[in-house]
DNA sequence: GTCAATTCACATGAAAGAGACCACGGTCTAGTG
DNA sequence: CTAGACCGTGGTCTCTTTCATGTGAATTGACGA
């Protein structure tokens, strides 16, 4: 056995691989050249460039569906300015905030905090009334002559958490401001999202507008050949394999960052399997790769209760669809058997709605007429790996 | 047969509570000179 | 005398509970034909 798996990692070390550099084809990595968003670069670019005489630029906004390259076209733009900007020896500053994470977007406290820390000012998680830390934010940035371009990346998940609010009052800093001012540049994957700002907000938000449309396939294609020269090695993909995957990327509204995370795995996948060639049916099993991952991580990570939630649901609704009645009477008797005190069916009902919004079950609400009215839950999407997420939940609470 | 009222079984909202967390500042303790 | 351990305080945050109100169609029952 042991002669075994030596020989394994022997082989395995013995073994071409299939990749150069992984790296280039994970969501974070910044290319040098960024296909087919020239003309989005130079708008932004241009938007910015008065910061570079001392002036004030406009706020913007980047609207987008997802994986359109928003984030990373403004990002690029910012390395930019703030080289020039550094060699010209202005002061002009940049912060990049990705409010999704959520050490980040969860209160206006820590927002600030968060921008804070990149300015090198260290606060404490809590603790501290809300209104200092603006004060200690005000001040901070006041103390010499400079421009502070904020970059806030998703910024619809900051509104939808904790409301306009703070934007309304990045945007009025600026009037209580002496030495300092700054620019918003705010990034969103939803394109409605302005319509429900306070006008206030939105029109000293939204300056000025800039759309990020979803690449087509062709485009999608110009992007993975670009990354796969640096990625893999030559002749390791097949033909029509690029073409698949920028098919399957479009379809999903041109997410380029999707087709990447396709090839890579599909690569991935290729390896594992010994193959120096990555073919054509590998991207459908990495398709299936992705998302069972995707829902079994969802899963592993839940709190406890939305996992006894989960289980009763996976173990009530075999067959015929469950309402939520059905359910919070199992879920009772679970709570029971693992030892925990039953939420009320109020909470049930909302962890029932999160899990559905995280895509793992299927809530409607149907009107049964005389008999009420209720959700309607079926577990249809996830099927096929119904036995392993009902082996995660059983190893998880114990049962 | 028709139509409005009723009724069910929850959904959905708002507000308030319970714990947990965490920095801060004061107090206590032990080690040092 | 001072550094570090320890504790109470004031604040926030998240998860829940409580209370209140909303909802859509099957059912009911009054009404008229």
């Amino acid at each position: 056995m042991k002669k075994g798996l030596n020989d394994f990692f022997e082989n395995y070390l013995g073994k071409d691989p299939l990749f150069l550099d992984k790296k280039c084809l994970q969501a974070n990595y910044t290319p040098n050249n960024i296909p087919h968003r020239e003309e989005q670069i130079n708008q932004l670019a241009s938007i910015l460039a008065p910061a570079l005489r001392m002036e004030k630029p406009s706020n913007v906004f980047c609207y987008g569906k997802s994986g359109s390259g928003k984030s990373l076209c403004s990002q690029y733009v910012l390395d930019q300015i703030l080289d020039v900007a550094k060699k010209k020896k202005l002061n002009v500053n940049g912060v990049y905030l990705n409010c999704k994470l959520k050490k980040v977007s969860d209160t206006e406290y820590r927002l600030l905090a968060a921008l804070l820390k990149t300015l090198d000012v260290e606060v404490p998680t809590t603790g501290l009334p809300t209104q200092d830390v603006y004060k200690m934010f005000t001040e901070k940035i006041d103390k010499e002559e400079q421009l502070l371009i904020l970059i806030l990346d998703e910024i619809d998940q900051l509104v939808n958490k904790i409301g306009d609010e703070i934007l309304y009052n990045l945007t009025r800093l600026n009037s209580e401001l002496k030495k300092c001012q700054i620019i918003i540049v705010g990034v969103s994957n939803n394109l409605m999202f302005t319509d429900n700002l306070d006008p206030r907000v939105r029109s000293s938000l939204s300056e000025e507008e800039i759309v990020f449309p979803p690449y087509n396939a062709l485009q999608i294609q110009d992007i993975l050949k670009e990354r796969v020269k640096v990625a893999f090695k030559k002749d390791s993909i097949e033909n029509g394999v690029i073409e698949k995957c920028a098919a399957y990327a479009a379809r999903e509204h041109g997410d380029a960052r999707r087709a990447l995370e396709l090839l890579r795995v599909s690569g991935e996948l290729t390896e594992r399997d010994g193959k120096t060639k990555i073919k054509i049916k590998y991207i459908d099993d990495a398709e299936e790769k992705i998302e069972k991952d995707r829902v079994l991580d969802v899963v592993r990570t839940q709190p406890k209760q939305s996992q006894i939630a989960l289980y009763s649901i996976m173990r009530t609704s075999k067959n015929s669809q469950v309402f939520t009645g059905d359910i919070f009477e199992h879920y009772k008797e679970v709570c029971n058997k693992v030892g925990l005190k039953p939420l009320t069916q109020r909470r049930i009902s909302d962890i029932i709605s999160e899990l559905d919004m995280l895509g793992i079950i299927h809530a409607k609400i149907v009107s049964k007429g005389r008999y009420g009215r209720s959700k309607e839950i079926s577990v249809d999407g996830v099927k096929h790996i119904s036995t392993k997420i009902d082996d995660i939940l059983k190893e998880s609470l114990g049962l």
